[in-house]
DNA sequence: TATGAAAGACATCATGT
DNA sequence: ACATGATGTCTTTCATA
């Protein structure tokens, strides 16, 4: 399996707060030398621990209102129609660019995070969009009001 | 406002793809000389439109295990009290490397996204942890089976 | 704001300790 | 694992339109 030791830890925490350090400056921050940070990004991206360098978008860019939503089909007495519907049902919510994320929770349960600009409009995707789909048993709304972790989700998820 | 042209949003696109291209293949893929890009890649910047540059980390490192989990706190007689309550909540859910993030969700709801090895450890640290803290009125756990969209969280999230 | 050219910085690789 | 140096590529700046 992988072994990480704490040089390669401190240099996926670097890149992790800014991927576009420069070898020669991890390698000064870090007090080794330039060929060895070199030779052990290299490992870690062909061992896939760095799996892809991306940027976050900023705020301005970002929805103000978040919500996660849970959507719970009903069971229907065939239960291949419903593995069929919830499938369609995640990939549906899937093409809106406002709608950020979308999982599977159960057999018949869906999570999704919905971001709009606003409270209302959020209101409005939900109760237009979402509870206006076919079959379905539940959906509860979970509104998203600050983050004391993982904030930046957003700005890695939104879309241009 | 922000005005984004065609050509910003295409420099975007690709970046978020892979922010490790080179000015000059962007410049190459766009039909469009070095300069040019460099010239909006730099706004863009300093415009905050791309707020950080960071790497996602692969499978390897990634928790097996996710579920989303709805607390809600008891709602006590002196309100301010529950607002400090929440608060210190949040942090120590924070704390543990495991919850990958946290989010408040109305006056007395928090929003917290687990990461486990396996489903036996998930469970446990909901029991054991979370259902633990004092003065509660509901856990609801939903586990994340599978995404359709939004997959790269959990790499982007993780810690090392 | 866009472009072309030129200078400097950087990554990359090979070789040797 | 580390050092050094050679090479080609990339970024960055600047003058010009």
């Amino acid at each position: 399996m992988i072994q990480l030791d704490d040089l390669d830890r401190a240099i996926l925490r670097l890149l992790k707060e800014d991927a576009r350090l420069t070898i020669s400056e991890i390698a000064g921050r870090l007090g080794r030398p330039e060929s060895t940070v070199h030779f052990r990004i290299k490992k870690l991206q062909e061992q896939n621990v760095i799996d892809k360098y991306t940027i976050v978008l900023g705020e301005r860019l970002q929805p103000k209102s978040l919500a996660i939503v849970y959507i719970q089909a009903e069971t229907p007495i065939i239960e291949d129609f419903l593995e069929r519907y919830i499938l369609y049902l995640m990939k549906t919510l899937s093409m809106f660019p406002n709608v950020l994320a979308v999982a599977r929770s159960g057999k018949a349960g869906i999570i999704a995070l919905i971001g709009e600009e606003n409270r209302e409009k959020l209101n409005r995707f939900v109760d237009e969009t979402i509870r206006a789909l076919p079959t379905l048993k539940k959906v509860e709304v979970f509104p998203i009001d600050s983050f004391t972790k993982g904030k930046e989700i957003v700005g890695f998820l939104v879309g241009v």
